[in-house]
DNA sequence: GATGAATGAGGTTTCATTCAT
DNA sequence: AATGAATGAAACCTCATTCAT
């Protein structure tokens, strides 16, 4: 955590700070970032540096803070209030459509997230034991959906978690490669989800897949 | 490439610099992993690296490289060199299988894989301009799945490459977190599968899905 | 340039580095010199000097900048400003002499004066493109002693320039050899400028010597 | 000096590591000259290079003695077995010729040869104690040019030595800028020795100048 | 005698962090 | 609270020289 002096700072530079550091991680590893480019493009003194945040951890586990919270602010808070009013395929497609657009407007913040993700050692240190809390909310939303009745029972509840999270991620990618996909972004979206909604979704003639997944198994 | 002299060493003094290459890569990032760690866990002189390969790049550039052909190795090759006498479905099983067996034979190398795919620049420098391969070889392999019936006439390829793509690395992912899932190697693949081909396999009654994706941007 | 910590430092430790400089550029070439026994001699840590400089070749310019203006300063600067109201010979002298005694005060800067004249690649990153400014001076110097009719008009203007500069840095020879000549400095100076006046003055009776130099190349 | 393997060698072999040295030295300055690059150049094991010389000062040294002995053969030998029935200026106009050639033809040799002259301790570890030959030659040659009443009295012999010492140096300068002048060899010399000529010789009338040097002093 | 791999000291440079002002 | 100079560990890399084959 932060120092109480970097939280007393004016506003303004407190906010050039956090601009700073979103940059330099933005570009470079944890390892690689270096605090004098953050202190530098911050207009402050190294030595502050060290008033306001313990050492170079401390500063990188509150921007990760700042990044989840703001990732957060995307989702439409009515409709996460309200979970039990909507089917388990609308608040995947608004919980989609949040990934997408907070990617889409804060490239450089789904970056340092990415980074957290493939360094096991860092993730450790940074989000502790926690397990990914995306893959558990996706876990509790397809219980909830396999409850309402929404989803083909056959589905593994873990497995599908890991699939949608997995999804998120490639939602991330698409927009890093201009052109890659000429939709825009509604579209994109759907697309995506009509798959996995035929995917996940309950069919009533399930029998004449047989005993799926195991029937595949033959394959 | 490394230099001859690499390879004029003696096989187990060999193995043994690429096998702590390996460990402090798959440790730490590229830009932070140390020379001075691989030497003296390989036992060797500093100076003796550098008669081996021409930089720190050049090395990371040799593993990545051990690790490609290494992944090769897990496909089974004569499926793959008869790619026309199976079905999409078949096909995908075979890759997913595969590309699971090596994670789970192979977590260290897995993560250097990883590191790559999440640091564009290096992975210009590394790979060089090609694209991604793996979003390139499952477009082709659904364009045949899509020309011979197999799929939904409804799909994006291109978004469903990523997709699949995606999904080849949760595969990985799932290796890392031990009794995540209890289920043996086959049947988390066939778990997946059931939920990809369901959402990607063409269906006689798609009538009445309506015309999706379109049908879904409504909800 | 250095930066402006060097400049704020307190001028006893600005010295110091500098003295540390000089001693480790008079001792060894540019490219062997060592930043290292630098630090060590002025008694600083060794990334302190990094704070001060950009690098070897930045406090390289900075003291090859220093001997310079510390030449400079041996010049009479009234007789300098007044150019025109000296003889070519008075000039000649009061350069010579002005050479001398820098040279014989500071020994060590005239050696790393040196090495630059014999480095043509490192005397281009240091000095730039600009000519060999002591060659262009005497150019200058030769042409207006033609002009006033103090020279002998045989005389090619750019090779007595080199003969001059190379003059110079004989006399810088003389320094080091201690005994070899046992004048004192200032007949030194009259001993050499007594045979170069003799080779460049124009005498009344050229005449009688023919049309040399053609008239030599038969000898 | 090299060993006795090195003589041994076939004289192609041998030839091949003496231009592979000559081109190092030539591009490098002694302590940045790697024997690396000489043996790769040369077609050698870097094992025998030391089993053909001591180290790198070895090859130096032999390489420097070599530039000398080349030297010396671009002077009449005729000429110089029979100094005494020659005038001192056309033994001098033969010095000059000859270096003047030397330098034209052998640019690199005599970049070799600069880089000593401005290293004293590089110098003093290569020639030893003994003095800088050139100008000890010069000197006998003067004093014999004294002896016979071809030179001005009034001349100091040790400096004019100096003189003409730095003045075949100066020769060597005008080879590596092209153009700077362009008159065609023998012309350079001649200009130079116009100058030195009337600078040295003895004139009949020398007396219309005063006690010179003195009389210059009061200028 | 020839080879070339092995060695390790030593060089430049970077940067997080401390500390005196 | 703010500053920024000072520090020194540690990184990459080069190269003369040795030594086993």
């Amino acid at each position: 955590m932060p120092k109480d002096t970097f939280f007393n700072l004016p506003e303004e530079k407190r906010q050039k700070i956090i601009d700073a550091a979103i940059d330099e991680f933005g570009q470079r590893s944890f390892y690689d970032a270096r605090i004098t480019a953050v202190v530098e493009a911050a207009g402050i003194a190294k030595g502050s540096f060290y008033q306001y945040f313990e050492d170079k951890m401390d500063l990188f586990k509150y921007i990760v803070g700042l990044i989840a919270e703001k990732k957060m602010a995307y989702l439409n808070k009515n409709m996460m209030l309200r979970m039990e009013d909507y089917s388990f395929f609308q608040l995947l497609r608004e919980l989609f459509l949040s990934g997408f657009r907070f990617a889409k407007e804060n490239p450089r913040l789904v970056l340092i997230g990415l980074q957290l993700l493939n360094n096991p050692e860092l993730f450790y240190q940074v989000i502790g034991a926690q397990q990914d809390l995306a893959v558990q909310f996706y876990e509790k939303l397809l219980e909830k959906g396999m409850a309402d009745g929404d989803l083909d029972p056959k589905i593994d509840v873990k497995i599908a978690a890991r699939i949608l999270t997995g999804m998120t991620y490639s939602l991330a990618d698409l927009i890093y490669e201009d052109g890659v996909v000429d939709l825009d972004d509604m579209e994109i979206v759907d697309h995506m989800l009509y798959i996995v909604e035929n995917g996940l979704k309950k069919r009533p003639d399930a029998r004449d897949r047989g005993g799926c997944p195991d029937g595949i198994a033959g394959a």
